[in-house]
DNA sequence: CTGCGTGCAAAGTATTTGCAAACCG
DNA sequence: CGGTTTGCAAATACTTTGCACGCAG
């Protein structure tokens, strides 16, 4: 839990301008612990202001993860999910598909098949994509 | 390379029908050996038949997919984008972002994390994503 | 024949864009 | 005050759906 002079530094930091609208977004994004799209953001602050657009939710959360303050997390549904990242440095995560909570790995196996990689395509690895999806102690048990 | 029988058993097996729509698309994304979007399958093929709608083309490209005939690639841009896929069993992709081929990694490392991240998250894990972005031989020298 | 496959038209809907007004620093 | 940020409305465009007809097995 962070409290508003955090985001107010963290935002700092980037250079961007800290707007309520976007210390709110931040705050709820972190205290769920979980992945949310937009539009669930934008449901869950909405009223906190006498007015709030849903492209504002949109074009901060992009921002954001343009910052690696928050990352997108894949859905089969292809639609847009974040999820407020507080480990830096490369990692990766696990995902619950039941109630969308996110544990960041800290390994990365990839690094390790990068010199494998390498050599089999004989060409420059620039990213790569990782997400394990599952279900959660909690979410596991009730099944 | 692969002949219309090879095709024609293929989709046998799965209990589809071997339309010539069908053998074209299949056809088509294995020749090119890099990952298509439907409409770029359906402009490459529609005019071999005298109509061809691209509901069909996204219908069949979804229904091999959950064959596992063909797989989905991740694209920053979030469509959709389908590659042939030689390679039976489990394994995951290099991908090119210059000309788009993908090319098949045997090896899997999550596999070897998942102790591991069992261990973490007291939970089960059901599936996972995994790919590797960058530039092949070819154009990776170009750079 | 008979049920899967397809065409066509149409809907759906998440996401993006443009621009003027509001606001942070 | 000056450049960001935001609201609102509208557009975009990919993807999906419904239903009647056609074709593979």
């Amino acid at each position: 839990m962070k409290t508003t002079t955090d985001y107010l530094a963290l935002l700092k930091n980037l250079g961007l301008k800290a707007t309520p609208k976007r210390l709110a977004l931040l705050a709820v994004l972190e205290e769920e612990h979980r992945y949310l799209s937009p539009e669930e953001v934008w449901r869950k602050i909405r009223r906190r202001f006498k007015s709030l657009g849903l492209p504002t939710v949109y074009r901060n959360m992009e921002e954001l993860e343009r910052h690696g303050v928050i990352s997108k997390v894949l859905h089969s549904n292809r639609q847009l999910y974040y999820y407020f990242c507080p480990k830096a440095g490369h990692h990766h995560h696990f995902v619950c598909m039941e109630c969308r909570m996110v544990e960041d790995l800290p390994v990365c196996a990839v690094r390790e098949m990068e010199k494998d990689i390498k050599r089999r395509i004989k060409g420059t690895v620039t990213s790569h994509v990782l997400q394990v999806n599952g279900f959660c102690g909690g979410c596991a048990g009730k099944q």
